[in-house]
DNA sequence: GACATATTTGCACAAACACGCAAATATAGG
DNA sequence: CCTATATTTGCGTGTTTGTGCAAATATGTC
């Protein structure tokens, strides 16, 4: 695993784990239709401001996108990247090395 | 989802979302012998200190577990359980919610 | 154009965090 | 008992981060 890597997948578990992004994550996970900021800030109780700056992170480490309509922001998740990712380090982390030296 | 799993499971993510503490984690997940900290704080050019706060974390959360050895501490992953709730995690996200109202 | 709504940005602030060093603690081995 | 090695803890420091408020911006509506 490349130093680079590492930093990028580090990103975007720090992105994660942060309590309002992770609850925003899940209030978009479950909901069928994309949601706006607005929605978003309501479900964790914080600023639109605060949501906004969060969406932005979120957004930066490709877990949500963004679509403009009007003058509303849509956001919903990149269901199928972060799930890849997730599992990618799953699998990583269980697999036991094999022996080099046999 | 409920308040203290998510906040549970942001502060799993957020342990494994800082660098150095990412690079422990590849460490262990790459070698066949538990190590002790000495030898993690190599791999991420930390003082020792600085390896056993990062270590203490990651035992807080469950994602590694030590073992007393002498003076020193031999560290493992808990590969199993931090892959485990690592899928469920893509799995809740990957699954599109199932309409309430057809 | 005037106004309402959604979002972003500047600012300040407190709390959390990563870090290194030095001292303290624990334990193995002479 | 003394020394060496491994680890933890106390302390200070600089940086990052989450937050709210107010102002700025963008865009829809009347």
């Amino acid at each position: 695993m490349s130093t680079d890597q590492t930093e990028s997948l580090a990103n975007l578990l720090k992105a994660l784990g942060e309590y309002n992004r992770l609850s925003m994550v899940y209030e978009l996970c479950n909901c069928q239709a994309p949601r706006n900021a607005m929605c978003l800030c309501e479900c964790c109780s914080v600023d639109a401001s605060v949501a906004s700056r969060h969406l932005k992170v979120l957004a930066q480490e490709g877990i949500v996108k963004i679509e403009k309509k009007g003058r509303e922001r849509i956001y919903s998740l990149n269901r199928a990247d972060i799930a890849t990712k997730l599992r990618a380090l799953a699998d990583q982390i269980e697999a036991e090395p094999t022996l080099k030296t046999a």
